[in-house]
DNA sequence: GAATTTTGTTATCAGTTGATAACTTAGCTG
DNA sequence: CAGCTAAGTTATCAACTGATAACAAAATTC
């Protein structure tokens, strides 16, 4: 067998998004703190050297990390009237991280990350659900969706109070998909 | 001025006490990997070889200092129609952390810290606060009055998205307990 | 085609972390 | 009061962290 010894390809752009790529799932399944930046690195297949180099810090590449699984925001195509079963069903869905309430969920132990994620989370989550939702107290109730479903992910995912085994109790679903729906509707702000 | 070196009085039991209540004020404001257990020990005016012997390892600190945290539950005397606005009441009230949302919140980073702080939830929070409430899905409803605990507590205090400038926006506020109550009332689960 | 810039690798630093070992001494016991 | 146990202190370990420096070689430029 000969083994021939690859030209090893030059990519700094495919480099940096296999990075970026794999920051966005090392903190949404580890959080934060636990995510080292060799990790990350060996995940995509590179040094930290050059994550550091091409992103200035850890912190640095959390933010952008945070802000690039924001990109493909929640809503967009999502109807008016479905945006509560639209989630619930979302973050149901077995076997998939929903990355950015985990992000958020798994970063608030570190005094850093906070500062970031109240920053990204506000300008592009908050703002464009409160513009989305429309109405009185449209930042307000954008805040409490985000509210309930960092919370959902985090209760049923990562600190399962419940003996989640077979799926997620319906009635905890059901109850979620309401209550989002109802901010939605703005019946929740009398 | 005589400075004369204090006869050191010894008491195991006080020390104890005293890092048990270090701990819980490091983990409430700090989160599980940003309180090391040399703060901890300076807190408790102690040093973290004594925090180690008491307590055998970090990770059991902090399942200790949580147990003790939930320990004066939340429930108790509170009147049933009464738990949204006593809640709300309670997490925003100026200058005090309400340590076992807080805890709960800040330690999701920390997977070690994640298993404790389901079982203990679970245990002394959840099963407690299921039996008061009673009903359909009582242990479904109690934990959703934890989801919206803990998020109110980590997005109003410790990830504020929207500027918490002078106290905490009323409409939110209400909003919670509203929501609180409406689980209380079982209104909400059909 | 030589020189320079860019991409990538290896070795290493300095600080911090949780945890122990080894040593003192207060305070109780007989 | 002698001796032992338990409370407390000091020094230190080993592992890990984010971050750099120094070096090698590919790709681009002139």
């Amino acid at each position: 067998m000969v083994s021939e010894v690859q030209p090893k390809r030059r990519n700094a752009t495919a480099t940096r998004a296999r990075i970026l790529q794999a920051a966005e799932q090392a903190f949404a399944e580890l959080g934060y703190s636990q995510a080292g930046i060799r990790e990350i690195a060996t995940i995509a297949r590179t040094s930290s050297t050059l994550l550091i180099r091409y992103f200035g810090s850890k912190a640095k590449l959390f933010e952008a990390a945070l802000a690039e699984a924001m990109r493909p925001d929640f809503i967009g195509s999502v109807e008016r009237q479905n945006l509560g079963e639209h989630l619930a069903e979302m973050f149901t869905r077995p076997d998939v991280v929903i990355r950015p309430p985990a992000m958020i969920a798994l970063a608030a132990g570190d005094p850093q990350a906070r500062e970031i994620t109240a920053r990204v989370t506000q300008e592009l989550a908050v703002k464009p659900m409160a513009q989305w939702l429309g109405g009185a107290d449209a930042e307000a109730r954008a805040v409490q969706i985000f509210m309930l479903s960092t919370s959902f992910v985090l209760y049923t995912r990562q600190v399962p109070v419940m003996p989640v085994e077979r799926g997620i109790d319906p009635a905890m679903t059901a109850w979620f998909a309401r209550t989002v729906q109802d901010i939605v509707d703005g019946s929740a702000s009398l």
